[in-house]
DNA sequence: AGAAAGATGAAAATAAGATTAAAACTTTTT
DNA sequence: AAAAAGTTTTAATCTTATTTTCATCTTTCT
């Protein structure tokens, strides 16, 4: 998952970037409604969080400029004062909710999610599910049959890929690009390793393999 | 029993007066401190429900004067957020236990029996426990396996906040916002110093690890 | 059987966290 | 009001954990 932080105050960009990172998305910051535009047209973001006071121009021209450059996903608007107007005005512009400052992160973080949720439909809230596997995204805690399994933030990050496209081949490309975010052929095996570590720690330890190769293409996440 | 909310919030204080009253309490309301004087001069309370944050007086004044005024029962202090000055001020000025907002209503309830009784049988206290970890948030003394540990402030609410998230994991963003109250990115290590603290204070000289860290996310609080 | 694709183990590079000491504040004491 | 004591924060350095690379072994497919 991938999102963009469009805020000018460094200290407030920097806190949200690394608690959202915490938290497993990929992130990047604009510092302001230009570099906003130029960032979303190189990548595809997941969401977009922006603030409606920017330096260069306003966060609703902003809001609507992405839309007619074709941003399709959530905008998640931080207003400054409960201005009603504001939020009216907002929603109008195109943001898809919006969080009066300040806020805390926590309600940042929930409001992310409904708005991830909200869109792709599919995952409940909080807890990934596969077989007998959770993943718990908010304190981070992954068990397979009620035994708590440890991971490294990378390890997590593909195995959250992988439940998000359970039943789903996907292929080294797609875990390239969504997982390390490199949108490059990289010659290298990292995502074999890193699927060998995974084995190790949630499949061989309980007999029962979830994570299956597809020769020629990836890997899949399924029962058997 | 009888007890008087001191809050100017209507929706609180509502919800906190029907709440007592459901569980059989006698509430009163005061929307400011002085009527929460008046009041208490001519009705006897049994305890006094009372939010820091009001608009006449700040809530520590009012409490020192309610003990001026001679009210001996206990006082349950609502704080903001988790701010250790206040804490520590709102014990000075004479409550006898607070809470931190927000809070659930049960553990408003609980607290406030736990007072009650302890008045009748000076028995109970409000204490965290956590393996052989004790904390009375009353008197604010710490014990491991019996043995006190003297704690400062910012060590006694990391710990605090550690003990109430027991066995799930923290993150880095989590703890600056409820421990420290920081919502923005303060490119600073204050946290790790202070885990590192506490780890000797209360990990190291008792040979059993209880604080872990959590690579690329927090800490937790568990055994093993 | 031979070639291509994938698995595995271990070393090298990098990033994250722990530790220390000193500076900057606060609070208490004189 | 100044000094002292204690607490909190910063910053530099050391340690440990994670990530990546690379060489080698195993499996799959033709």
């Amino acid at each position: 998952m991938r999102i963009l932080v469009v805020e000018d105050e460094k200290k407030m960009s920097g806190f949200l970037k690394k608690g959202l990172q915490e938290s497993g998305y990929n992130t990047d910051v604009a510092e302001s409604g230009s570099a906003a535009e130029t960032l979303a047209s190189e990548n595809v973001y997941d969401l977009i969080v922006l603030d409606v006071m920017l330096p260069d121009k306003n966060g609703m021209d902003i809001a609507r400029q992405l839309r007619t450059d074709g941003f399709a996903g959530p905008i998640l608007m931080l207003t400054a004062l409960s201005s009603t107007k504001d939020k009216v005005h907002g929603l109008d512009a195109g943001a898809d909710d919006y969080l009066t400052k300040p806020f805390s992160f926590d309600e940042l973080l929930a409001r992310v999610r409904a708005l991830l949720r909200r869109k792709s439909e599919s995952g409940t809230e909080s807890i990934l599910r596969f077989s007998d596997l959770e993943m718990n995204l908010v304190n981070r805690q992954v068990t397979r049959s009620k035994t708590p399994v440890i991971l490294t933030p990378k390890e997590f990050a593909l195995l959250e890929y992988f439940l998000r496209n359970a039943n789903r081949p996907i292929s080294r490309v797609n875990i390239a690009e969504h997982v390390w975010d490199i949108h490059f052929d990289s010659e290298s095996n990292v995502i074999d390793v890193y699927v060998n570590m995974l084995r190790k720690k949630i499949d061989q330890p309980f007999g029962k393999k979830i994570i299956h190769t597809v020769v020629g293409f990836g890997y899949v996440l399924k029962e058997e």
